[in-house]
DNA sequence: ACTTGACGCTCCTGTAGGGGGAGGTCCCAG
DNA sequence: CTGGGACCTCCCCCTACAGGAGCGTCAAGT
């Protein structure tokens, strides 16, 4: 197998780009079968253009070269193959995202109020007296602790006949998101102190600084 | 709005990361709300928060910072839709190709035989004689091209009482893809010099080095 | 007032997969 | 032997940050 191609010539054979050629070069993932010492040209054999089509194909899988080395280098099928479904199984979840941003993207054009979802804004809140429920939450279940939170300090302060003195809100004590869950409170503003029943205590909240959101619709 | 927030803690707020921050200030597409001169300390307001949440909302759909820009200072909301639709048309067919490569790469995995799809092998061949019709192909026509053309062939040397040398093949003159199209040959050699019928004609094709690869199974 | 520790700063490097170009060399045909 | 196209090695550029080095600052406790 003598028939020896200069990397210009082997780059239109496999429609890699020369750039690309020397690239996987360098990283040994594609090595020329000679390399003249003295000018640095790379020559290929006809040969090795089954490695550079096994290459592109799967680049254009958005397979990471490293992968794509360990594939070809595998001497067993299976353990190609292990790494091919490995890389099928990472394209179904990305594939899985970009539908559901899909949807959120939609969402968010239709509702031409604008970019933002939520307008975060800075109040001084008084002292004041609410009814409160204090949940643990997660991500999963945050939906349901909310709407049953609500549904038991409404009860509560309505069997104990008690002015509501504005908007219920809910306080998060800390950040709660995929990773991690924490603690919040659902709570009812009252005009006068409550006694508390059940779960539901009553508290003088200080006065303080917030930083608020205001969520209109269903949860 | 004298409430001032260092980096540390806005970084809590937006569920951005520090580094992060910092960048968008250096690309100035989220700049604090006051630097300090001497030590360089960020200090962001309350407020930013509404166009961090919206860069981390957008972000999350992998818009680019660019295109974050230009949706956030638009002043004309339908401005900011309509780089949100770009974006989701770009989203929409980076699924489609997705789901494309999906199927495909199930069809690599299911086929055992390895990674590659053609097997590409380098030939000495003997000067031959053959009947072949030559046709102007693109991608979208080339199965179309390739059946009638053995079909055409192989009536014309059927009718010619022709005997065959070997397998047919088809040469391809330029590369072929989806921006370029150019010249195949459909040929099948045979054992003595063809006459020539309709488009079909016969030729010597002389002795060269070709590079083949087989193709088994449908077009 | 001083220390300490957490927090913040800038600058550098690295990532994946190359693209683009500068400046120089090599090969082949006429 | 000369021209031009093909090829070489460096180097910087891109996205959207992450990680770390090395050093300055802020706030709280002593």
């Amino acid at each position: 197998m003598e028939n020896l191609v200069p990397v210009g010539r082997f780059s239109k054979m496999t429609r890699l780009s020369v750039k690309a050629l020397r690239h996987y070069d360098a990283l040994g993932l594609l090595v020329p079968a000679v390399v003249d010492r003295s000018s640095g040209y790379r020559y290929y054999t006809y040969g090795q253009a089954n490695r550079a089509e096994a290459i592109r194909v799967l680049r254009s899988l958005d397979m990471p070269l490293e992968e794509i080395r360990e594939a070809l280098d595998a001497d067993d099928p299976q353990v190609a193959a292990k790494v091919l479904d490995r890389h099928r199984a990472r394209l179904e979840s990305e594939l899985d995202r970009h539908e559901r941003m899909l949807v959120f993207l939609g969402r968010l054009i239709d509702r031409k109020e604008g970019v933002m979802p939520y307008d975060v804004t800075v109040k001084e809140v008084p002292a004041q007296h609410v009814a409160a429920i204090r949940k643990h939450a997660t991500m999963a279940t945050i939906g349901q602790d909310v709407s049953s939170g609500f549904a038991a300090v409404g009860e509560a302060v309505g069997r104990a006949g008690a002015q509501m003195a504005g908007p219920p809100f809910i306080v998060m004590f800390d950040v709660i998101d995929e990773e991690s869950d924490g603690d919040i409170e659902i709570a009812f503003p009252v005009a006068v102190p409550f006694a508390g029943a059940g779960d539901v205590v009553g508290e003088e909240l200080p006065a303080m600084t917030v930083a608020s959101t205001v969520h209109r619709g269903p949860y």
